[in-house]
DNA sequence: TTCGGCTATGACACCGTTGTCATGACTTCG
DNA sequence: CGAAGTCATGACAACGGTGTCATAGCCGAA
């Protein structure tokens, strides 16, 4: 490969002076500048990050670990958003940047994330992201000597700069919504009772009842999954939790769903006995997972969880920190979701 | 950061000497070793890749890029897996190569490509691999003195390395396998006409009904879906579809989906019409994309598209070239997908 | 005219490792 | 007992850039 003495060669300047063409440093003359970049297209000259990096110390990397990183076991359940998304997200303004990314999965096991730190640190990355799979506390482990840690998609205990989603105000905007369409009776089935979405969404959920001067009905709040439970359990609880809340006196207009997934499922259960959706029952979903909320029929009124922009919040905040900007421990940075209006919610039907 | 100097200062040995002891080289004594390996745990010291890379011009970095690569325009449609499992299967096998990813998205823009090229070569990568969204010919755009390409769910005309799915192996295994079970009236109801998947999947179909030596029904296999339609449009024409052979005086006795989005999509149309799954008609996908398939009650009966093993081949691939292994032009690698027999399929009901 | 200041450029060392080659101590064998 | 061979180690240069400092040429002001 040729090196920036074949370029200074050709052009007949110094290596520096090309350094300097490269670097669009001042002072250069016009037309010493375009010999160079003749020399340089000539050769196909590609300059070294790696010398680069050695006299400057700045590797224009940085890393990214995806994966168990969580303290709670990976549950494919909880994971409804492939993360993908977020690395977009963190790409795409990284890219702006001069950054690239290195990315490592630990494959599930937790164990390995050291290794992967090692190989980071190698590399001489300037940050670290970590990527959970779902909203969640984490606990990262030892930084091995490496600076600017970003957590997406969950939080430690340290006041890491981290980015979530914002459960509450979600789940709050949609539930008012209904509420300004009509409905009065709003189930909401949950995801497992333990985790952080479930606690925030229902939060949600309960202050858009207060405001709008409702009630809150304990028998319309219910889990409809739980943590670690096997295909044919999840299934049987889920039937329940539907089964429960239709039975009662005053049943719900609509159900709220923990997940598109689980809105994907009551469509099948409800049609299966004989419902109709939305005429009979209507349904929100959360994620705005399109493969499911745009194939459905109807398509499923839901709230986004924002990824993409996520991940270019959490890179925001690696890149203001690496441009020497004040640390931002702060609280976790809480990114909002839209609210997706779709077929799948009509206004309640006298009954 | 401290270097192989400071090592070599306080374990008393010669800078030369710590690095034989980094990478195992002979001949180091035991003693000596030791004190290295203290000095190094003692100060904490990770070597630097990039003055590594100088000397020997072995980066350890590999690229990857994904998204728009191709000559079709992006079809959420079509991209049914996300590709995150063909990184993570390129990925498992690099780390045990001590390889580390470096990845870079189009964000759509095929236009951005050659920049990623140049930032990878300015990284010295060792390899570039391409990963298509789907199943698809693709045109790499110029190498800017790169070499050691692979393409991944892809292949191009100048047989540059591919690896992609066997589509014919498995959707001619799965019709083999229903025709076992008795069924005989087998629709199939396909992706877009113009991909490769389909053409590949409709000749395993066909082969697996001749060599039953069943006749082959034009009025059985149709396209669901067109390329570039509107959500309303899809809508209609796979209703249209369905309800096709659906009328057909001697009707289907299960219905193959081109994919699990697609079966899942007509689950809910025929249950609002008031058939049962699977007891008036079996289903079944392609894809085995476990959202949507272990979802699904019944869960789907579905061909697995091997992400993870074509992404292992891929890297094998690479690897393989980097030790200096045979270039292996050849025809692309084809990965079989196994079959995943759910509930969703039963034997034919005597009508 | 002379001198300070600015512009454009180059010489040189250095970043942190490793490849090449040399060297000294110790074994082994005839 | 000396020559040849092995083992453990170090000196030195080189990889491809960039930071520091020096320098030559030119300008305008005193």
């Amino acid at each position: 490969m040729p090196t920036i003495y074949d370029v200074a060669k050709i052009a007949g300047v110094s290596p520096k002076t090309v350094s300097r063409v490269l670097n669009d440093a001042t002072p250069v003359a016009q037309t010493t500048r375009r010999a160079v970049e003749a020399a340089i297209e000539q050769l196909g000259y590609v300059p070294s990050y790696a010398a680069r990096t050695m006299r400057s110390n700045r590797s224009g990397l940085v890393g990214l670990i995806s994966g168990a990183i969580s303290e709670v076991p990976s549950s494919p359940e909880l994971s409804g958003l492939p993360e993908i998304y977020i690395f977009q997200g963190i790409q795409t303004l990284l890219r702006q940047a001069g950054k690239t990314l290195l990315i490592a999965d630990t494959g599930g096991d937790a164990a390995t994330i050291p290794q992967l730190i090692k190989t980071f640190a190698e590399h001489r990355v300037e940050g670290v992201f970590y990527v959970a799979p779902y909203h969640q506390p984490v606990t990262l482990p030892p930084r091995q000597g490496l600076a600017n840690f970003v957590i997406a998609n969950g939080f430690d205990a340290e006041g890491t700069p981290a980015v979530v989603p914002d459960d509450y105000a979600g789940q709050k905007a949609l539930v008012a919504r209904l509420i300004e369409v009509g409905h009065r009776r709003i189930a909401y089935l949950t995801l497992p009772r333990d985790v952080v979405a479930t606690r925030e969404r229902t939060a949600g959920y309960i202050d858009a009842l207060k405001d709008a001067g409702l009630p809150v009905d304990p028998a319309l709040l219910r889990p409809a999954e739980a943590l670690g439970q096997s295909p044919e359990d999840g299934r049987r609880m889920l039937e329940y939790a539907l089964s429960s809340v239709l039975a009662l006196p005053d049943p719900p207009t609509v159900i709220c769903a923990g997940t598109d997934r689980l809105a994907m499922q009551f469509y099948g259960i409800l049609r299966s006995r004989g419902m109709r959706v939305p005429e009979d029952i209507s349904i929100t979903g959360y994620d705005d997972y399109r493969l499911i909320s745009e194939t459905l029929y109807p398509p499923l009124t839901t709230v986004e969880l924002p990824y993409v922009r996520m991940g270019q919040a959490a890179a925001k905040i690696l890149l203001d920190r690496l441009a020497g900007g004040a640390p931002a421990p702060a609280p976790p940075q809480r990114i909002g979701g839209a609210v997706r209006w779709r077929d799948s919610v009509v206004p309640p039907q006298r009954a």
